[in-house]
DNA sequence: AAAGTTATGGAGCAATCGCTCCATAACTTA
DNA sequence: TAAGTTATGGAGCGATTGCTCCATAACTTT
């Protein structure tokens, strides 16, 4: 019983939504915005979703799979320790910053008081735990292989996991090039300064006894 | 000239509008909800403050200044290096999550599209900078007093203000508090790590060659 | 070609937004 | 008490919000 057919493709319209809700925000891109940059109509657009909220929801979706694909397996993955978070972080930089956009979009939704439902806060608790849990397992890879001086995983983990939120936050709230590439350093001078050395290291981070 | 007086103190009406914007958010804050917390109408409040936006400047004038006072006065004065540096983040900790808070209210501006003016940018911009460069003072102190290990200051006060816009965004995004307390034990650690020891330290934030 | 089904575009709904207008209350000064 | 001045509360403005309704276009099936 098909009647008249789609002329829309599902996966293209979430692919413009969420560029629209990564770069303007949840909150400030209305139905109306929607309209005009999917070339459909609102209706289309209910009759498809229901609710705004329930589109950000399904363009969520679609952002953990490219997230997962672009910045998590790499991490995920059995590989590298220490050289992993090291990529990680640089293709974090990138994928925050490039072609207009600002931030993480699941990490704006955390600061978002417009669309903070259950769902969102679920969302992103999860998404602090799965980020956190894949450079602690990283961290802790690269002790076990002697990458890495001993020391607690799970505390670096913590600290890496402040540092890519701080660092979204700053790309969102619109940190200069300078400010961004700031943070990036002292991130890597961390992250060296778990890396046992062939030479006895010195001292964490700096010139051995200053 | 005067006419009829004010029945409102001005203080405690952006002691209170701040209080909303902060805890709500400033676009989630409509000026009903003003009208309805303060105990004044609209045209009292648009009489005196001129627009929403105006109104938001003044609070966060006042915010600046509860927030040196609680926070920066202690970390900019000539005191002591690693120990305000700690005194910080504990500060800071019980600073955002106290009574329903959720952050900082400065870094949660960066993070809203609905408030983005260039009056603001140029606030939260100053706000970074000025804690990056108390900080950096902080470290340098201790690295001069002999407190701390030789390092960059610069690039540890990067470190640091990457992590208080981290604990600041998990505490909006509504981390629970062992999430908080985790972000907290890895700043604590960093710091730690730091501190020249009286026995030659060993490796930093670990045990030895693990 | 007729009947059945679904998607589309456009008009428009009720609610809410920031903000304004105005009659009047509440004062000071003459 | 009269005149001048300012603050107040309430009604209401135009614009915009998320969302819905409906006539009709565009198909498949019989």
């Amino acid at each position: 019983m098909p009647g008249r057919p789609r002329n829309f493709d599902t996966r293209a319209v979430l692919d413009s939504t969420l560029e629209l809700f990564w770069k303007r925000g949840y909150y400030a891109t209305t139905t109306r915005d929607l309209e005009k940059a999917l070339g459909l109509s609102q209706s289309s657009l209910y009759n498809e979703f229901g609710s705004k909220q329930a589109l950000l929801d399904a363009a969520l979706d679609r952002y953990e799979g490219l997230t997962t694909e672009a910045l998590l397996a790499p991490l995920e993955g059995s590989g590298h320790g220490l050289a992993a978070v090291e990529t990680f972080f640089t293709d974090l930089a990138h994928w925050v910053t490039h072609d207009g956009r600002r931030g993480c979009m699941l990490i704006n939704m955390m600061a978002e008081d417009g669309a903070a439902t259950a769902s969102i806060k679920r969302r992103t608790r999860g998404y602090r735990k799965r980020v956190k849990e894949a450079l602690k397992n990283c961290l802790q890879r690269a002790v076990d292989s002697g990458e890495a001086l001993g020391g607690d995983a799970d505390e670096r983990a913590n600290l890496l996991l402040g540092l890519v939120l701080g660092f979204n936050i700053a790309a969102r709230g619109g940190a200069s090039r300078a400010e961004l590439d700031g943070l990036l350093g002292a991130v890597n001078t961390q992250v060296a300064s778990w890396r046992r050395t062939l030479t006895p290291a010195p001292s964490p981070g700096g010139e051995g006894l200053g």
